[in-house]
DNA sequence: TTAAACAAACCGACTGGTCGGTATACAAAC
DNA sequence: GTTTGTATACCGACCAGTCGGTTTGTTTAA
């Protein structure tokens, strides 16, 4: 527990390597600036990593297990597609605070992982999808989503919308992750639900009062 | 006129850069490795680019030109808000059989332009988010649009979601883009219009029998 | 004393870019 | 019609510098 009160080195690198990354790609990146940024040495750092690559899959890693698991959890821990829906979207948009910088990586860097590497980052990324994908399935099942729209397609959209702000979103601007994630959610219930879902979706919009009391996990 | 009918070595340049920068990232790859795919030399690749950066522009601004331009003369051909979204959004998508390659590089890979391209690249890309946005816009001051939606946050989130496909779609999917760009627009739609707009909107919706026999420009 | 944690010097491969030269095309001069 | 001049297109050897990675040496903690 204790190990983590002083920041080692190697999440000294991870974080140099971060910032590098996010900024200039991993292979705008040398081994050099990174351990200079970071305040070590060559030798500290091929202590920890056996190879650079090593270091980027870390990060994919990192990142794509977090939301993995959040996911999982979160799913359980609600009942309707409605609920499970928005609380997936909430607690995958609240890890920006976090993780934009792994996001960054993790989108935009992917393709220089390692062929084995990434087949393991994908089975990952596929699984979170597919649990994303089957409350949309659910909901379906249910009468609440529109039965018209490809389940693959509606996925794909809403994380695509939801991914994207990564490359807009700042910490600093003028709305908070929450509430941009309110409108997405707003927009996307609106644009999957049936007239039955419609009563339950109402609780979501933004028009209805208790949006800016916050939403709570 | 005929001066296109044998690929010059410059358009043969681009080509393989553009196949290998999807794949490994500007960064990722040598000028070497692109005059070898390329059927060329050194030699004739720095006669004709000053450096291994203009070529990234160059990328980047035959990808953002053509959409600019497409989107200026969409958005005056048409007249309602509805209508000009609509058309906005198919005229983009239709550019992926062309130019997904180009796409993955302008959103991948812009972070490698020299400051100086960056700007002017930025700035047209600007000018493309602010055409679609005044189209919000307007159709918020028509009553067409909810106007408790900010038009930035229903900009990017139909940006995004249109964007992120650049991620997923296959030429050899099993849908095609004019197909999926439908399911967009009716989810997009739906997420934004009012009841004034539901009416003329029920046109763009994918239960309605029309969408299968094509969407004509 | 031993092992882990780092530092610094170093290595060969490769990088973006240059340079002298050649091949081809077309126009002017004779 | 042939020669000459000149500009463009292109080639491939070569350069200085940087890359990821290794090796050797030193410090630190147990």
């Amino acid at each position: 527990m204790g190990n983590q009160l002083k920041k080692d080195l190697k999440q000294e690198i991870i974080d140099a390597a971060l910032q590098l990354f996010q900024a200039h790609g991993y292979n705008g990146v040398s081994v050099n600036q990174i351990v200079a940024q970071a305040g070590t040495s060559k030798g500290g750092f091929y202590h920890h990593f056996k190879a650079k690559d090593e270091l980027l899959y870390e990060i994919h890693d990192i990142f794509i297990t977090y939301v993995l698991e959040e996911a999982k959890q979160t799913e359980e821990h609600y009942t309707t597609p409605i609920a499970k829906l928005c609380a997936l979207l909430h607690s995958f948009t609240a890890a920006f605070h976090t993780y934009q910088a792994h996001i960054t990586v993790f989108y935009d860097e992917s393709k220089s992982l390692l062929d084995s590497d990434r087949e393991v980052i994908t089975q990952k990324r596929d699984a979170y999808r597919k649990i994303l994908q089957q409350v949309i399935v659910e909901g379906q099942k249910s009468g609440d989503f529109r039965e018209a729209l490809p389940p693959t397609i509606v996925t794909l959209s809403i994380t695509g919308m939801v991914n994207w702000s990564y490359k807009w979103y700042k910490q600093d601007g003028m709305m908070t992750m929450a509430q941009i994630t309110a409108i997405f959610i707003d927009m996307i219930l609106r644009s999957i639900v049936t007239q039955q879902g419609a009563e339950e979706a109402k609780h979501y919009s933004i028009e209805s009062a208790n949006i800016d009391a916050g939403f709570i996990f």
